[in-house]
DNA sequence: CACGCGTGGGT
DNA sequence: TACCCAAGCGT
Protein backbone atom coordinates (compact mmCIF):
# COMPACT_ATOMS: atom_id res chain seq x y z
CA UNK A 1 0.00 0.00 0.00
CA UNK A 2 1.41 3.60 -1.34
CA UNK A 3 2.28 5.44 1.76
CA UNK A 4 -0.48 8.04 0.32
CA UNK A 5 -3.24 5.56 0.79
CA UNK A 6 -2.30 4.51 4.36
CA UNK A 7 -2.04 8.10 5.48
CA UNK A 8 -5.99 8.44 3.51
CA UNK A 9 -7.31 6.09 5.60
CA UNK A 10 -5.87 6.62 8.61
CA UNK A 11 -7.56 9.88 8.10
CA UNK A 12 -10.86 8.11 7.75
CA UNK A 13 -10.43 5.95 10.29
CA UNK A 14 -10.19 9.14 13.00
CA UNK A 15 -13.50 10.87 10.96
CA UNK A 16 -14.90 7.85 11.50
CA UNK A 17 -14.05 7.27 15.32
CA UNK A 18 -14.76 11.19 16.32
CA UNK A 19 -18.11 10.10 14.43
CA UNK A 20 -19.14 7.21 16.15
CA UNK A 21 -17.79 9.55 19.75
CA UNK A 22 -20.31 11.89 19.01
CA UNK A 23 -23.00 9.70 17.94
CA UNK A 24 -22.86 8.21 21.30
CA UNK A 25 -22.44 11.38 23.37
CA UNK A 26 -25.88 12.84 21.40
CA UNK A 27 -27.50 9.87 20.71
CA UNK A 28 -31.37 10.70 19.20
CA UNK A 29 -34.46 8.93 20.55
CA UNK A 30 -36.60 8.09 17.49
CA UNK A 31 -39.82 4.87 18.00
CA UNK A 32 -37.52 2.60 15.57
CA UNK A 33 -34.10 2.56 17.62
CA UNK A 34 -33.08 0.75 20.89
CA UNK A 35 -31.63 2.10 23.59
CA UNK A 36 -27.82 2.75 23.72
CA UNK A 37 -27.91 0.33 26.73
CA UNK A 38 -30.14 -2.37 25.25
CA UNK A 39 -27.59 -1.84 22.33
CA UNK A 40 -24.69 -2.26 24.65
CA UNK A 41 -25.92 -5.50 25.51
CA UNK A 42 -25.94 -7.50 22.33
CA UNK A 43 -29.60 -6.44 21.11
CA UNK A 44 -30.10 -5.62 17.52
CA UNK A 45 -32.76 -3.74 16.28
CA UNK A 46 -36.17 -4.98 14.44
CA UNK A 47 -35.37 -5.79 11.10
CA UNK A 48 -38.97 -5.14 10.38
CA UNK A 49 -39.31 -1.81 12.25
CA UNK A 50 -35.80 -0.29 10.47
CA UNK A 51 -37.49 -1.41 7.16
CA UNK A 52 -40.81 0.13 8.36
CA UNK A 53 -38.89 3.08 9.34
CA UNK A 54 -36.27 3.11 6.52
CA UNK A 55 -39.10 3.24 4.19
CA UNK A 56 -40.83 5.59 5.40
CA UNK A 57 -38.04 7.97 5.99
CA UNK A 58 -37.35 7.55 2.10
CA UNK A 59 -37.77 11.82 1.09
CA UNK A 60 -39.66 12.49 4.22
CA UNK A 61 -38.37 14.02 7.23
CA UNK A 62 -38.27 12.10 10.81
CA UNK A 63 -41.16 14.62 12.18
CA UNK A 64 -43.43 13.79 9.74
CA UNK A 65 -42.82 9.72 10.06
CA UNK A 66 -43.07 9.65 13.81
CA UNK A 67 -47.10 9.53 14.28
CA UNK A 68 -47.10 7.49 10.96
CA UNK A 69 -44.80 4.36 12.54
CA UNK A 70 -46.24 4.22 15.82
CA UNK A 71 -50.20 4.02 13.67
CA UNK A 72 -48.53 1.38 11.66
CA UNK A 73 -46.63 -0.75 14.49
CA UNK A 74 -49.27 -0.51 16.43
CA UNK A 75 -51.71 -2.00 13.65
CA UNK A 76 -49.17 -4.17 12.57
CA UNK A 77 -46.30 -5.04 14.70
CA UNK A 78 -44.99 -7.49 12.48
CA UNK A 79 -44.35 -8.38 8.74
CA UNK A 80 -46.88 -11.12 8.80
CA UNK A 81 -49.94 -8.67 10.61
CA UNK A 82 -49.00 -6.50 8.05
CA UNK A 83 -49.02 -9.19 5.18
CA UNK A 84 -52.63 -10.01 6.35
CA UNK A 85 -53.70 -6.86 6.46
CA UNK A 86 -55.58 -5.35 3.22
CA UNK A 87 -54.18 -3.02 0.82
CA UNK A 88 -56.60 -0.55 1.06
CA UNK A 89 -55.85 -0.40 4.76
CA UNK A 90 -52.48 -0.09 4.19
CA UNK A 91 -53.54 2.73 1.85
CA UNK A 92 -55.42 4.66 4.16
CA UNK A 93 -53.03 4.35 6.86
CA UNK A 94 -50.43 6.04 4.84
CA UNK A 95 -52.97 9.29 3.83
CA UNK A 96 -50.86 12.17 4.17
CA UNK A 97 -47.37 11.14 4.45
CA UNK A 98 -47.23 11.17 0.48
CA UNK A 99 -45.46 9.35 -2.50
CA UNK A 100 -48.05 6.59 -2.50
CA UNK A 101 -45.87 4.04 -4.23
CA UNK A 102 -44.01 3.66 -1.10
CA UNK A 103 -47.12 1.94 0.84
CA UNK A 104 -47.99 -0.22 -2.17
CA UNK A 105 -44.65 -1.42 -2.70
CA UNK A 106 -44.15 -1.97 1.10
CA UNK A 107 -47.63 -4.35 0.86
CA UNK A 108 -46.25 -6.01 -1.58
CA UNK A 109 -42.88 -6.19 -0.07
CA UNK A 110 -44.50 -7.02 3.08
CA UNK A 111 -46.49 -9.94 1.33
CA UNK A 112 -43.02 -11.73 -0.22
CA UNK A 113 -41.46 -12.06 3.65
CA UNK A 114 -44.27 -13.22 4.86
CA UNK A 115 -44.53 -15.84 2.47
CA UNK A 116 -40.77 -16.70 2.45
CA UNK A 117 -41.00 -17.36 6.20
CA UNK A 118 -41.72 -14.02 7.82
CA UNK A 119 -37.90 -13.15 7.82
CA UNK A 120 -36.04 -10.42 5.83
CA UNK A 121 -32.71 -10.86 3.83
CA UNK A 122 -29.56 -10.63 6.24
CA UNK A 123 -27.83 -9.15 3.27
CA UNK A 124 -28.02 -5.84 1.05
CA UNK A 125 -27.80 -8.52 -1.62
CA UNK A 126 -31.38 -10.02 -0.65
CA UNK A 127 -32.54 -6.94 0.39
CA UNK A 128 -31.85 -4.86 -2.52
CA UNK A 129 -34.37 -7.41 -4.79
CA UNK A 130 -37.28 -6.37 -2.70
CA UNK A 131 -39.93 -4.01 -3.98
CA UNK A 132 -39.60 -0.71 -2.60
CA UNK A 133 -35.64 -1.44 -1.47
CA UNK A 134 -33.34 0.64 -3.55
CA UNK A 135 -29.76 0.57 -3.13
CA UNK A 136 -29.88 3.06 0.00
CA UNK A 137 -32.96 1.15 1.84
CA UNK A 138 -30.97 -2.26 1.12
CA UNK A 139 -27.45 -0.82 2.78
CA UNK A 140 -29.47 0.99 5.87
CA UNK A 141 -31.00 -2.17 7.04
CA UNK A 142 -28.20 -4.61 6.49
CA UNK A 143 -25.82 -2.14 7.95
CA UNK A 144 -28.59 -1.26 11.43
CA UNK A 145 -30.36 -4.03 11.18
CA UNK A 146 -27.52 -6.96 10.72
CA UNK A 147 -24.67 -5.38 11.72
CA UNK A 148 -23.17 -5.47 7.87
CA UNK A 149 -20.82 -3.25 6.20
CA UNK A 150 -22.77 -1.51 3.62
CA UNK A 151 -22.12 1.95 2.25
CA UNK A 152 -25.32 4.05 3.34
CA UNK A 153 -25.63 6.73 1.22
CA UNK A 154 -28.50 8.91 1.83
CA UNK A 155 -29.17 12.84 0.68
CA UNK A 156 -27.47 13.38 4.51
CA UNK A 157 -24.27 11.55 4.00
CA UNK A 158 -24.00 13.15 0.40
CA UNK A 159 -23.71 16.54 1.66
CA UNK A 160 -21.55 15.74 4.73
CA UNK A 161 -18.99 13.62 2.21
CA UNK A 162 -19.07 16.91 -0.39
CA UNK A 163 -18.13 19.27 2.01
CA UNK A 164 -15.26 16.49 3.93
CA UNK A 165 -13.85 16.42 0.93
CA UNK A 166 -14.62 19.38 -0.99
CA UNK A 167 -15.87 17.52 -3.84
CA UNK A 168 -17.10 20.46 -5.95
CA UNK A 169 -18.48 18.14 -9.08
CA UNK A 170 -22.25 18.38 -9.65
CA UNK A 171 -24.21 15.61 -7.38
CA UNK A 172 -25.20 13.33 -9.93
CA UNK A 173 -21.94 13.10 -11.24
CA UNK A 174 -20.43 12.74 -8.22
CA UNK A 175 -21.99 9.71 -6.84
CA UNK A 176 -19.64 6.98 -7.19
CA UNK A 177 -16.68 9.20 -6.04
CA UNK A 178 -19.14 9.74 -2.89
CA UNK A 179 -19.96 6.07 -2.41
CA UNK A 180 -16.05 4.88 -3.07
CA UNK A 181 -15.08 8.04 0.31
CA UNK A 182 -18.04 6.25 2.20
CA UNK A 183 -16.76 2.86 1.24
CA UNK A 184 -13.29 3.73 2.92
CA UNK A 185 -15.18 5.60 6.28
CA UNK A 186 -16.90 1.93 7.33
CA UNK A 187 -15.89 0.73 10.39
CA UNK A 188 -15.83 -3.32 10.39
CA UNK A 189 -17.07 -2.57 13.94
CA UNK A 190 -20.74 -0.69 14.57
CA UNK A 191 -21.16 0.05 10.64
CA UNK A 192 -24.76 0.92 11.20
CA UNK A 193 -23.91 3.12 14.23
CA UNK A 194 -21.62 5.37 11.77
CA UNK A 195 -24.63 5.34 8.86
CA UNK A 196 -26.91 6.57 11.79
CA UNK A 197 -23.99 8.97 12.89
CA UNK A 198 -23.44 10.55 9.28
CA UNK A 199 -27.03 10.88 8.99
CA UNK A 200 -27.76 12.56 12.46
CA UNK A 201 -24.88 14.50 11.51
CA UNK A 202 -26.21 15.81 8.24
CA UNK A 203 -29.73 16.42 9.85
CA UNK A 204 -28.61 18.44 13.10
CA UNK A 205 -25.03 19.89 12.03
CA UNK A 206 -24.25 19.77 8.54
CA UNK A 207 -27.49 21.14 7.33
CA UNK A 208 -28.36 22.53 4.35
CA UNK A 209 -28.43 25.62 5.04
CA UNK A 210 -26.22 27.64 8.36
CA UNK A 211 -24.30 24.72 9.43
CA UNK A 212 -23.14 24.54 12.83
CA UNK A 213 -19.30 23.79 12.26
CA UNK A 214 -18.89 24.72 15.69
CA UNK A 215 -20.27 21.79 17.14
CA UNK A 216 -19.18 19.37 14.27
CA UNK A 217 -17.04 16.37 15.16
CA UNK A 218 -14.68 15.91 12.23
CA UNK A 219 -14.62 19.67 11.43
CA UNK A 220 -10.21 19.05 12.29
CA UNK A 221 -11.25 17.13 9.10
CA UNK A 222 -13.63 18.69 6.62
CA UNK A 223 -12.23 20.73 3.96
CA UNK A 224 -15.26 23.03 3.16
CA UNK A 225 -14.40 25.01 6.91
CA UNK A 226 -11.24 25.98 5.27
CA UNK A 227 -13.02 27.73 2.00
CA UNK A 228 -15.07 29.53 4.33
CA UNK A 229 -18.46 28.73 2.64
CA UNK A 230 -19.53 25.21 3.33
CA UNK A 231 -22.97 25.82 1.84
CA UNK A 232 -21.84 25.50 -1.70
CA UNK A 233 -21.35 21.82 -1.30
CA UNK A 234 -23.23 19.77 -2.37
CA UNK A 235 -23.41 21.36 -5.72
CA UNK A 236 -26.51 20.73 -7.57
CA UNK A 237 -27.53 20.89 -11.21
CA UNK A 238 -30.33 23.92 -11.61
CA UNK A 239 -33.70 22.48 -11.57
CA UNK A 240 -36.51 22.88 -14.37
CA UNK A 241 -39.21 25.74 -13.07
CA UNK A 242 -43.12 23.93 -11.90
CA UNK A 243 -45.47 24.68 -14.66
CA UNK A 244 -48.82 25.34 -13.21
CA UNK A 245 -51.92 23.14 -13.78
CA UNK A 246 -55.74 23.77 -13.58
CA UNK A 247 -58.66 21.97 -12.88
CA UNK A 248 -61.98 22.05 -11.12
CA UNK A 249 -63.41 19.06 -8.43
CA UNK A 250 -66.89 18.34 -7.52
CA UNK A 251 -67.51 17.99 -3.78
CA UNK A 252 -71.25 15.89 -4.01
CA UNK A 253 -73.14 16.51 -0.55
CA UNK A 254 -75.95 13.51 -0.09
CA UNK A 255 -78.72 14.69 1.94
CA UNK A 256 -77.27 12.67 4.90
CA UNK A 257 -74.12 14.53 5.21
CA UNK A 258 -72.02 11.36 2.96
CA UNK A 259 -69.76 12.37 0.56
CA UNK A 260 -69.33 11.16 -3.17
CA UNK A 261 -65.53 9.49 -4.01
CA UNK A 262 -63.89 7.43 -6.16
CA UNK A 263 -60.64 5.56 -6.72
CA UNK A 264 -57.75 6.87 -8.60
CA UNK A 265 -55.38 3.99 -10.84
CA UNK A 266 -53.13 2.09 -8.93
CA UNK A 267 -50.19 3.54 -10.82
CA UNK A 268 -48.98 7.19 -11.53
CA UNK A 269 -50.08 10.27 -9.48
CA UNK A 270 -51.75 9.54 -6.30
CA UNK A 271 -51.90 5.91 -7.39
CA UNK A 272 -54.45 3.80 -5.82
CA UNK A 273 -55.69 7.10 -3.54
CA UNK A 274 -59.16 8.55 -3.13
CA UNK A 275 -60.18 11.18 -4.62
CA UNK A 276 -63.61 13.46 -4.95
CA UNK A 277 -64.64 13.56 -8.80
CA UNK A 278 -62.47 15.94 -10.34
CA UNK A 279 -61.98 17.72 -14.42
CA UNK A 280 -58.27 16.79 -15.93
CA UNK A 281 -55.67 18.79 -14.37
CA UNK A 282 -54.21 20.71 -17.71
CA UNK A 283 -58.11 22.01 -18.17
CA UNK A 284 -58.74 25.71 -18.60
CA UNK A 285 -60.84 27.69 -16.75
CA UNK A 286 -63.35 28.59 -19.46
CA UNK A 287 -66.02 30.20 -17.07
CA UNK A 288 -69.36 28.15 -17.64
CA UNK A 289 -67.62 25.37 -18.87
CA UNK A 290 -65.78 23.91 -15.78
CA UNK A 291 -69.34 22.54 -14.06
CA UNK A 292 -70.21 20.66 -17.46
CA UNK A 293 -67.07 18.82 -16.87
CA UNK A 294 -69.14 17.22 -13.34
CA UNK A 295 -69.95 13.27 -13.01
CA UNK A 296 -73.44 14.43 -13.26
CA UNK A 297 -75.45 17.12 -13.28
CA UNK A 298 -76.50 19.27 -10.30
CA UNK A 299 -76.80 22.20 -8.55
CA UNK A 300 -73.02 23.19 -8.60
CA UNK A 301 -71.79 25.85 -6.55
CA UNK A 302 -68.65 27.18 -6.75
CA UNK A 303 -67.17 26.99 -2.95
CA UNK A 304 -63.64 28.66 -3.60
CA UNK A 305 -60.63 27.55 -4.75
CA UNK A 306 -57.60 25.24 -3.75
CA UNK A 307 -53.70 25.39 -4.10
CA UNK A 308 -51.57 22.53 -4.00
CA UNK A 309 -48.21 21.93 -4.91
CA UNK A 310 -46.50 18.63 -6.18
CA UNK A 311 -43.25 17.59 -6.91
CA UNK A 312 -42.85 18.53 -10.70
CA UNK A 313 -46.21 20.82 -11.12
CA UNK A 314 -47.89 23.60 -9.10
CA UNK A 315 -51.78 22.73 -9.32
CA UNK A 316 -55.20 25.06 -8.83
CA UNK A 317 -58.46 23.42 -8.13
CA UNK A 318 -61.64 25.30 -8.37
CA UNK A 319 -64.01 23.84 -6.01
CA UNK A 320 -67.58 23.37 -6.40
CA UNK A 321 -70.09 21.83 -4.07
CA UNK A 322 -73.85 20.71 -4.41
CA UNK A 323 -76.10 18.91 -2.88
CA UNK A 324 -77.58 15.68 -4.27
CA UNK A 325 -80.09 13.12 -4.20
CA UNK A 326 -78.66 10.21 -6.49
CA UNK A 327 -76.95 7.02 -6.84
CA UNK A 328 -73.39 6.53 -7.25
CA UNK A 329 -72.83 7.05 -10.73
CA UNK A 330 -70.29 3.64 -11.98
CA UNK A 331 -67.06 3.60 -10.40
CA UNK A 332 -67.87 6.38 -7.32
CA UNK A 333 -69.34 5.26 -4.00
CA UNK A 334 -70.28 7.33 -0.98
CA UNK A 335 -68.35 7.64 2.02
CA UNK A 336 -70.48 8.64 5.29
CA UNK A 337 -69.47 12.08 6.96
CA UNK A 338 -67.71 9.55 10.18
CA UNK A 339 -65.78 7.57 7.69
CA UNK A 340 -64.13 10.55 5.71
CA UNK A 341 -61.68 10.95 8.18
CA UNK A 342 -60.14 7.36 7.77
CA UNK A 343 -60.86 6.98 4.05
CA UNK A 344 -57.22 7.05 2.14
CA UNK A 345 -57.41 10.29 0.83
CA UNK A 346 -54.44 12.46 0.30
CA UNK A 347 -53.45 15.86 1.37
CA UNK A 348 -54.75 17.69 -2.15
CA UNK A 349 -57.96 16.22 -1.52
CA UNK A 350 -58.46 17.12 1.88
CA UNK A 351 -57.59 20.52 0.92
CA UNK A 352 -60.88 20.35 -1.65
CA UNK A 353 -63.30 18.57 0.62
CA UNK A 354 -62.46 21.48 3.50
CA UNK A 355 -63.25 23.92 1.00
CA UNK A 356 -66.39 22.68 0.09
CA UNK A 357 -67.38 21.78 3.75
CA UNK A 358 -65.20 22.72 6.33
CA UNK A 359 -64.45 20.32 9.34
CA UNK A 360 -65.30 17.64 7.01
CA UNK A 361 -62.51 15.90 7.09
CA UNK A 362 -61.55 16.11 10.78
CA UNK A 363 -62.50 12.61 13.02
CA UNK A 364 -65.50 12.48 14.12
CA UNK A 365 -67.31 10.43 16.71
CA UNK A 366 -69.04 7.35 15.11
C1' DC B 1 -30.60 8.01 -16.74
C1' DA B 2 -33.73 11.67 -16.35
C1' DC B 3 -37.94 12.05 -14.86
C1' DG B 4 -42.33 11.15 -12.18
C1' DC B 5 -43.65 10.86 -7.72
C1' DG B 6 -46.27 14.31 -1.96
C1' DT B 7 -45.94 16.81 1.71
C1' DG B 8 -44.61 19.99 5.36
C1' DG B 9 -41.09 22.68 7.56
C1' DG B 10 -37.19 25.90 7.31
C1' DT B 11 -35.19 30.22 5.67
C1' DT C 1 -42.88 35.24 -0.57
C1' DA C 2 -40.87 31.83 -2.97
C1' DC C 3 -37.99 28.94 -2.93
C1' DC C 4 -35.25 24.83 -0.92
C1' DC C 5 -35.22 20.39 0.42
C1' DA C 6 -35.89 15.51 3.14
C1' DA C 7 -33.06 8.79 5.89
C1' DG C 8 -35.05 7.47 -2.68
C1' DC C 9 -37.37 4.21 -5.81
C1' DG C 10 -39.07 2.57 -10.23
C1' DT C 11 -39.05 2.93 -14.94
Amino acid sequence: MALHEQTRKAASEDSASRLLAWYDAHHRELPWRITPRAAAGGARPDPYRIWLSEVMLQQTTVEAVKSYFRAFVGKWPDVKALAAAPTEDVMKAWAGLGYYSRARNLKACADLVASQGGRFPDNEGGLRELPGIGAYTAAAIAAIAFDRPAAVVDGNVERVITRLYSIATPLSEAKPEIRALVERLVPRTRPGDLAQAMMDLGATICTPKRPRCMLCPVREDCSAILSGDPERFPVRLPRADKPLRRGAAFVAERADGALLLRKRPDKGLLGGMTEVPTTGWTARIDGATTADAAPFPADWRRTGQIAHVFTHFALELDVFHAQVKSDAPEGHFWSLAHDISGEALPTVMKKVIEAAIPGATKARPK
